[in-house]
RNA sequence: GGAUAGGUGGGUGAGUGGCUGAAACCACCGGUUUGCUAAACCGACGCACGGGUAACCCUGUGCCCCGGGUUCGAAUCCCGGCCUAUCCGCCA
């Protein structure tokens, strides 16, 4: 969430920042009701705290009384802290009210856009940062889309992860297995050349991380959760991995922090069923590979740009058709303060297919976490946070199937062939 | 799943209900000394939210796992919860 602080100092700003997600005057006002929910909320704190010092400063006097003797002054005393007391409660009270009121507003704004963030509504609104220039695979007319191949040559088996488990739990088989993890290696490697920390962690988080990178409570629902331990399974490496710096202050020395993370994802995608939702396009399980940096805030931008030239990197070796997009304010998400999006170009669908999010959060999300530096002059200050993904599987293979499909197989791209052992997959 | 022990500042670790936001030691930071490193010595050394017009600074409140309670006063006593460690059982 934004720091109350900065809504405060920098009201102009944040206001331009709602309207450029599409905020209403009429929505907007809730940054109004904030200011002064908050102004409310710092006067009862005045006068809860001057009842709380004169309710210590009589104690001590009691204490002290008591010591020497002297009963029935320190009784009167008592008289007068029992007061203080009632009175006390009550602001107490008022104060823990406010301050939910508060927060739940201020969990109703989302982040505000970079001053970079092009203007506009939809997904057609997006900037494209960067075009696919060269001609596409040229496929003949009867391609197959992925979920085809699949069949075709036994890359993974949706009708059998149904009987396992369900709808969207592709099982891979095979060389489709195979290549499956040969991307997933190669990306890692990619990811620990380039200055990322390899990390493993647990795929399922407890109750506070869940909060803390905000999935709880925004996206209950998007979440399987295990109710027996309270425990949930990742949608995405980001929770746990970003998790890893919650509730740290650390020292400039430490910055940057480059952490890579391969794990499955879970998402329930609730709701989501229909049209282009076929093969791997949407999945309940699907494989990531995740970067996640800690920024210092002078930092951060030029982090982003490292983090789009990355994946653009992976993209180029995998020799695959693609395009970066600039999001606009309405298409941007939530948490987001600038996000570049990597599409795919899926040629038997004949359309783009998201592989790769790549966003600065600015001090969003580690508000939340509590994710602090010391800075220059020793002063505690939200450090920046970024992840993206580099990348997402499922739909990597999905164009890999489709774009390079021959009648002997799919050729797998030069770089991968070190780790599928295979040159052709049929 | 059963039994026991325990949760204090970055770490180790003390803490008779008031003089304890918390001893001591270590680490970190600043300084002095030093040919360098090391050592020694000195000093500073938690977080959050308020107030004093902003900064340096001064000051109030809250925080010793979390939430309640007892009390004029709680890190300290009581109740509930969460977590961790160890042993037993089960087990890849």
């Amino acid at each position: 969430m934004l720091q109350l602080k900065v809504i405060r100092e920098e009201k102009k700003r944040i206001v331009a920042g709602l309207r450029k997600r599409n905020w209403t005057t009429a929505q907007i006002r809730v940054v109004d009701q904030i200011i002064k929910a908050d102004d409310a909320r710092r006067s009862t704190q005045k006068e809860l705290d001057d009842m709380l010092a004169e309710s210590n400063r009589l104690a001590k006097q009691i204490g002290a009384l008591m010591g020497q003797g002297k009963k029935d002054e320190a009784e009167a005393l008592k008289a007068q802290v029992a007061q203080l007391k009632t009175g006390s409660k009550e602001l107490e009270d008022r104060m823990e009210n406010l301050r939910n009121q508060l927060d739940e507003m201020l969990y109703t704004i989302p982040n505000c856009p970079h001053k970079s963030v092009p203007k506009g509504k939809t997904p057609e609104d997006n900037k494209v940062a960067k075009d696919w220039t060269k001609p596409f695979p040229n496929l003949p007319d009867d391609a197959l889309p992925h979920w085809e191949l699949a069949k075709k040559y036994n890359v993974f088996d949706l009708e059998l992860g149904v009987k396992l488990t369900g709808a969207g739990f592709p099982v891979y088989r095979g060389k489709g297995a195979r290549l499956q993890r040969a991307l997933i290696q190669f990306f890692l490697d990619e990811a620990v050349k380039a200055g990322y920390e390899e990390i493993l962690p647990p795929h399922l988080v407890n109750e506070d991380s869940a909060r803390a990178t905000g999935q709880l409570p925004d996206k209950e629902g998007q979440m399987y959760h295990c109710t027996v331990d309270n425990l949930y399974l990742i949608p995405t490496a980001e929770v746990p991995v970003t998790n890893i710096v919650r509730d740290e202050i650390l020292s400039l020395k430490d910055l940057p922090i480059k952490m890579t993370a391969y794990t499955p994802c879970f998402r329930r995608e609730a709701g989501s069923y229909g049209a282009h939702v076929r093969g791997l396009n949407r999945v309940h399980q699907f494989d990531k590979v995740e970067i996640v940096r800690v920024e210092h805030p002078n930092e951060s931008y030029k982090a982003l740009q490292g983090m789009v030239r990355h994946v653009e990197g992976i993209m180029r070796k995998l020799e695959l058709p693609y395009r970066i997009l600039l999001l606009c304010g309405g298409d941007m998400g939530f948490v987001s303060a600038k996000t570049y999006d990597f599409e795919v170009w899926s040629a038997a669908q004949k359309r783009w297919l998201e592989v790769s999010s790549v966003s600065c959060f600015e001090t969003y999300q580690s508000n939340r976490l509590k994710l602090r530096f010391r800075d220059e002059n020793g002063k505690t200050e939200l450090a920046h946070t970024l992840n993206g993904s580099a990348m997402a599987l499922a739909r990597i293979v999905a164009a890999l199937l489709e774009n390079n499909q021959t009648p002997e197989g799919i050729k797998i791209p030069k770089v991968l062939w070190k780790y599928t052992g295979f040159k052709t997959l049929n």
